[in-house]
DNA sequence: TCCACTGGCGCAAACGATTGTTCTGCTCTA
DNA sequence: TAGAGCAGAACAATCGTTTGCGCCAGTGGA
């Protein structure tokens, strides 16, 4: 039963029944009564206003999309729940898209998602920009906030991890620990994120004063079995890295299962970070050190951000350019646990 | 620029731009020239049809809204990302919902999800029926499945897992090797899975002749503390179980947890086993022997039962009572590892 | 007596598409 | 030459709300 039925039962128009049950009686001074028995009937017979044509006459729809790689991954799905908790009090859905890590999919789903005229976008972006993610973000007349990452020259908002900052963490602490010579497992080959972290290492490491031979880089997907080649790869050598940092996603479990493999004993012939920190990290075999990232800080931020950019829509746009969309970077933590110690022979202590 | 507007541009009327562009031009006889014309006009000025209007007049959003308990949980991010995937293709899409486990949240969460109107819901319950879901689902006028949990007597599609036959699964694995006194460990206090579970586990015990004093069962909750207090009391006592099942969830971490702080070795000391299979638990320490649900499959049956629900109410209804709605009960496998032995002063093997 | 005011509610125009029906010219055939 | 038949496109109803505006009746003041 829809209002215009509910309106024609009780003999009333349909423009009182719905100002009374969109809770706005008073404000169009419709009496005590009458607003009494449309609640009551409405109650009755179960009627509650479609919001489609709510939205098709408010020209809102009370939802969001949120765009991620992969929600399996803890990061994300942690992510995926403070947001949707967050938009939930403020009466706004989210519609979830999982583009598998792959760019082209992406792509596909953000068109889709800007086809469907929804509020706002969250999107966490897989990776760089070989098919011009930016350039369309740029076009799309909707507020849109990007997570985990910035796209350079974009004015958008974001909230993003200091991911350099993040690769320093880790390079310096292994560093500290006696370690000349490390790998870096990464995810996919075009996660932006995993290149600021391996810039991050990199730095670290010329501070420290290695040189670039001392650094061996792996990886060319986020899958299980791509992780594993580049684990294979940093491991079945001669002269292999006495640590390793996994740059992101469940790479670590690649090393681990290599290094098993391999009979290699962790941390005793080989040291490992991982990132991120996660429930089971310290039950691990070993607890594994990790770099922690603030998931429920950047949830928060970001929904933050879009509820403010969906109010200025709302507004009347003052001028043309609004003021510089907020951009907030956050530091990553280190967990110090027990997959790190000095390389082999060295007597080196932390 | 909306329909009307290009067609106006274009000189047409708006019905013929729909046609084309929904791709029913030959359908309705539009030439090729007009046709080429509109497409490009569209093309150009970035027309897309506002799904909107289309929703309301087709009166199908073209979404489905999904419940779980848990996003975080890695058995519900698998079923989402199978769920969000399957359904891309079939051109719909997903509305998430996290009920944080709580049986009230869940009950609200599903008025607002009916509200919506949505085409459709595919619902993971929490628990047991102390708010009256089931009367709900029953009295909502929507396509329904129900996933992960069975609902007595309740005339709807459902996937789910035959829980007492994993939990005797684990149950009969630990009495295998020797095992006499059986912990459980609970997820939420109101979870019927759970309740399944255990019932699966008496009946091994019962059926080797164990009797009811050599069970031990705690746990009233789900979040990190609750299970850690669970964990606690099934082994700060001086007659502890000699193995643990952990029945959901990462009740596991808990177990670990409280063991190590004890002192208590897995599995010389204790032996357990974890509900559910993740990535990780070959690395866990040590690693786990876990029951295994066949997420993947799960989620095929619910978005195909779903489908054939949804094309069931465009037609129309032949009957009033459509055929019996299928139900489907899949079984768990248990992953054998290392963090199952006899218990301390026994000598049998497994 | 008349006017102004206001409380209470109805009218009707959007919002943006889809689709059954109708209308206008043709061409073809008898 | 006229009726049939068809291609091509327009008309208009419809989906379910929201909301600016207008209408009517009663009340108080002048």
């Amino acid at each position: 039963m829809n209002l215009s039925e509910l309106a024609q039962h009780l003999d009333l128009a349909i423009s009182t029944v719905s100002r009374v049950l969109s809770g706005n009686a008073k404000k169009y001074r419709i009496s005590e009564t009458t607003a009494r028995r449309i609640l009551a009937a409405a109650e009755e017979h179960n009627v509650i206003p479609d919001p489609l044509g709510a939205s098709l006459r408010k020209g809102s729809l009370g939802m969001i999309g949120l765009l991620v790689p992969d929600i399996t991954n803890p990061f994300f799905s942690h992510l995926a729940r403070s947001i949707e908790l967050e938009l939930r009090n403020a009466n706004i859905a989210v519609q979830l898209c999982d583009s598998s890590e792959e760019v082209e999919t992406e792509a596909r789903l953000f068109q889709k998602l800007l086809a469907r005229r929804l509020d706002g976008l969250i999107i966490a972006p897989v990776g760089n920009d070989t098919l011009g993610l930016s350039a369309l973000i740029e076009k799309a007349q909707m507020p849109i906030v990007v997570i985990d990452r910035v796209i350079p020259g974009l004015q958008i908002p974001s909230v993003s991890l200091d991911n350099a900052h993040a690769g320093r963490l880790a390079a310096e602490h292994l560093i500290k620990a006696g370690h000349r010579k490390i790998g870096c497992l990464r995810g996919s080959y075009e996660s932006q994120s995993d290149q600021e972290r391996l810039k991050g290492v990199e730095e670290a490491m010329t501070d420290a004063g290695l040189k670039a031979d001392d650094l061996f880089v792996a990886g060319k997907g986020s899958s299980r079995t791509a992780s594993l080649d580049g684990a294979r790869e940093l491991l079945d050598r001669e002269h292999r890295p006495t640590a390793i940092v996994t740059l992101s996603g469940q790479g670590i479990l690649a090393v681990l299962e290599r290094a098993t493999a391999l009979g290699l004993s962790i941390p005793g012939e080989l040291s490992v970070i991982a990132f991120d920190e996660q429930p089971w990290s310290p039950f691990m075999n070993p607890p594994l050190t990790t770099i922690s990232q603030p998931v429920a800080e950047m949830a928060g931020e970001a929904v933050k951000f879009l509820k403010t950019a969906l109010a200025e829509k709302s507004e009347v746009p003052r001028a043309d350019s609004p003021a510089n969309p907020p951009q907030r970077v956050l530091k990553a933590s280190i967990c110090e646990r027990h997959s790190v110690t000095a390389p082999p022979g060295d007597a080196v202590t932390g």
